[in-house]
DNA sequence: AGAAATACCCGTACGC
DNA sequence: TGCGTACGGGTATTTC
């Protein structure tokens, strides 16, 4: 569940935690979480690092440590948390990383999906990811180029974080919908004004995600609100919040896909096919 | 190149 | 109530 917002409320809120304390101890209590290194080379390196920073890239949580970075992707049902005092581990307790001052690191993961780095150079995990939608280099000029130069269905591409690192099912649907494309038009079909407002929109969702904590949903990540100001994810059947259209739901590529027939059209506007 | 299928997982919802 | 089963979600991998 965790796309952009939520890790990024999840580095805000964990880093007045973190930053500053020292690793006094690393519990691996499943060892296909943890990606690189080894799990004895793990605690040996891991053990006795401080925690310099705390970032976000894409999905990925980082802890920037005194000579290494400790990478997590949360992928579908992961989770972290900083809990001060004593702790007694739960059972979908992944990772525990005991630190000074009796605080504890836990990334909790029921699925087992997520994964962890320690590394001295992230870039090599990182190097595939396509562009940070909230930096400056997300424009609605880089946007159209690079929707033109493939041809490929929005939603799968607004998925592959390849093209843009840090949307997952939930703010893609709800960015087509913003946008006004329709999940299945071709990328090479997307005009200059429709690229402005994708681009636009993918901001705007990812901002207000931010802004409302993340969303709650699949009853992994608690705090936030977002979901409650859903327009089309998991609302199949019910109104569309602009048009009162009911919502659509298909399946593309595998995924749930939500969408207003009204609103997003599957032909450009003006073409009578 | 890109699409499609598959694997990885398990809490939850749902049907009986 | 209890049991069995389909489902969803992100990404790596494999196959077409």
């Amino acid at each position: 569940m965790p796309e952009l917002p939520e890790v990024e409320t999840l580095a805000r809120a964990l880093r007045p935690a973190l930053v500053g304390r020292t690793v006094l101890q690393a519990d691996l209590r499943w060892k296909r979480t943890l990606a690189v290194p080894s799990p004895p080379k793990f605690k040996q390196q891991i053990i006795g690092q401080k925690i310099i920073d705390v970032s976000r890239r894409a999905k990925y949580f980082i802890l920037h440590l005194s000579s290494f970075h400790l990478l997590i992707h949360p992928r579908m049902s992961g989770d972290l948390l900083v809990v001060l005092g004593g702790y007694e581990p739960d059972k979908h307790d992944r990772l525990l990383l005991k630190l000074s001052d009796n605080a504890t690191f836990i990334f909790n993961d029921a699925r087992k999906f997520g994964r962890v780095w320690l590394t001295a150079d992230p870039a090599p995990v990182l190097a595939d990811l396509g562009p940070e939608p909230l930096s400056e280099t997300f424009t609605s000029s880089w946007l159209f180029a690079a929707l033109r130069a493939r041809r490929r269905q929005l939603k799968p591409l607004l998925l592959d974080q390849t093209f843009l690192a840090g949307l997952g099912n939930i703010y893609t649907d709800e960015s087509l919908h913003r946008a006004k494309l329709h999940p299945l038009r071709l990328s090479n079909s997307v005009t200059e004004d429709e690229a402005a407002a994708l681009c636009h929109s993918v901001r705007a969702v990812l901002e207000e995600g931010i802004r409302r904590n993340g969303a709650s949903i699949d009853w992994v990540y608690r705090g936030g609100e977002f979901q409650n100001h859903f327009r089309v994810y998991g609302r199949t059947g019910q109104p569309c919040p602009v048009c009162g259209t009911a919502v659509e739901r298909i399946t593309v590529g595998q995924r749930g896909t939500h969408f207003c027939p009204a609103c997003q059209p599957i032909s450009p506007p003006g073409d009578s096919t």
